[in-house]
DNA sequence: CTGAAAGCGCTTACAG
DNA sequence: CTGAAAGCGCTTACAG
């Protein structure tokens, strides 16, 4: 027999002792029943879903936690919320975690391993079911924490071919290949690479483009230009400047994100160069706006929303000690030839 | 005497007895020590930190939630992340809370009451500390959901009169005014206002705007846009078109938000209109690139930034029960004028 | 000011 | 398959 205790530090909560005793059965069967554990009587099971639908029950979260060591929520860390890339790529994951029962902790690195750790260490505190986060590079102190933790982790935005690890994305380099063939392709020569914020994913794509362009005879290493500053239409609108104003024969410049590109684009009709007459333009990324400029902008489209939502269901089935039949998910991209890159 | 028992449900980690032991004193204590309670002898506090510091303890969110029926979360309830404006809030509340020892919650309604009633009772759940909400406007239910669950709350964005409750935001009416009545100042007449998604506080601006006009005699009804599709440069682009089409000598629009008055600025190139000398221009909010656009884009920069920080900064006062000087903060905004509104 | 006891609402680990 | 006991790591409420 349960006691139904109402005592000075009773939260006024429905508990799983209230729905044990509608239900008639202990408060363990109530929970192994709504956990959906398989050891439970189906009869039982009935009575026990019943008295908590009755009794409006919802369950604890931190007592959950604090009983089990491990809380509902998932740690997601990603370096900015500024470039749309990335709050797709939460917004999937956040659709497919919630339906499941689990709260999105998200963490900002703004692209700083020190910031990753210490918002990791925080993260852990709270003893996540499961950590999202952003790609492969991090500092071996990080990688120890995470191995350390035993809690199961996806990598978003690349693919990884290491035995263990479990990533959701898409080739960065054979992405800004294509995308460089594509200008070789409508008869551009003179290919300038334009990146800011030179994260790992950007200096993929960068070496994509020199591949590409190395194995066509083309390479130009005084054509690449690397700015450290975030990406931002600012900045692409002072390096399409910069680039003309020491190289002005380039014929084409492929920007590794399209707001540089958007930027470069409006860089373009200031200083009256004509595009893609003159110059060729590309971006990265499918941004909004991109395909309503003015001339419409060429770029890569990426799954990111679908990295999010699927990497979301392989931390589902690793969180729930389910096998994973691909632990390593290349989503793939897609080009998108507008009028900025028309041949010449 | 505390014992320091290590059976096989302990988890490993660091726990207030292991400190207690340690310093020798109770585990109440080191508890009251390490929270700052006034009511400890100077003397304990420091062996309590001290020992606590040594052996690297870290408390246990969910033990605390557990026991004090109150998290060490806040739960912040935003429309969108597609909009930067709520990017730079979440950041500045994010920023203000972590240092501050409380994780962010963040739900994502949509624009939608019911997303937002079912976001925040999966969040009571978790009994946050403080909640974050987006505007005034919500359905009594949910409304009433916040007010009976006693968790202190901070308004967004908008300026509250009403007693009791807590707000940080800025007249979006007034914000709207002025920018009309800078479009009067410099010679316009034909005002067209723009504008998309009509949440509340786009609607206030259209208050605004129609203030603006009535009061000086120039007030057309048929000169307002309003279109439910999410605001964007594509449907800034289209409304531009539409305005123009159906009412060709307008002097002037007046765009709800950046990305749409963006997209208008794209079809008047398309167009070949000539902005500012056939029509001027105007947006809201100072969004990336509006600076660098072409010509550069006239608009109100507001200050989300600082007002997720200083709604983050009431929020934790009320959450110690500190008493809130100013309940109600006002923090204005800033008419940015640039190219695309100069006189014809 | 300090501490022993009890309890928060669950799950683990064990018996049957 | 089911349940009584113990425990997760804290804080509340009460004594002293």
């Amino acid at each position: 027999m349960v006691s139904s205790k109402r005592e000075n530090r009773a939260s006024g909560r429905v508990t799983l002792d209230d729905v044990a005793l509608a239900a008639g059965v202990s408060r363990m069967t109530v929970s192994r029943a709504l956990r959906g554990d398989i050891k439970v009587a189906q009869e039982l099971v009935e009575r026990a879903m019943q008295a908590a639908e009755r009794l409006g029950y919802v369950p604890d979260p931190a007592a959950r936690a604090l009983a089990s060591s491990k809380s509902s929520h998932v740690a997601i860390l990603i370096p900015l919320l500024s470039n749309q890339l990335f709050v797709d790529l939460l917004e999937g994951a956040q659709r497919t975690l919630l339906p499941a029962g689990y709260q999105t902790l998200m963490g900002i690195t703004h692209y700083d391993g020190a910031e990753e750790e210490q918002l990791l260490k925080g993260f852990l505190t709270h003893r996540p079911a499961g950590l999202l986060v952003t790609g492969a590079q991090r500092s071996e102190s990080t990688r120890q924490l995470i191995a350390k933790s035993g809690i199961p982790c996806v990598h978003l935005m690349e693919t990884l071919e290491q035995e263990g690890l479990y990533s959701v994305g898409f080739s960065q380099r054979d992405a800004a290949r294509a995308m460089t063939q594509h200008l070789i392709d409508t008869g551009r020569r003179r290919i300038a690479f334009a990146a800011a914020q030179l994260d790992p994913r950007t200096l993929q794509r960068a070496q994509g483009y020199r591949d590409c362009l190395e194995m066509a005879g083309l390479y130009d290493a005084t054509l690449e230009w690397h700015n450290p500053a975030p990406s931002s239409m600012k900045v692409g609108n002072t390096m399409f400047e910069q680039i003309l104003s020491v190289r002005p024969r380039v014929d084409a410049i492929f920007f590794c994100n399209d707001d540089l590109a958007q930027g470069g684009l409006l860089a373009a009709l200031r200083l009256g160069i004509k595009v893609p007459r003159q110059l060729a333009i590309a971006g990265f990324n499918d941004l909004p706006g991109s395909a309503e400029f003015l001339p419409s902008l060429t770029t890569v489209r990426t799954p990111r929303w679908e990295i999010g939502v699927r990497a979301a269901k392989i931390l589902l089935q690793l969180m729930r000690g389910e096998p994973v039949a691909e632990p390593n998910v290349d989503l793939g991209f897609e080009l998108l030839v507008r009028q900025s890159t028309a041949a010449a």
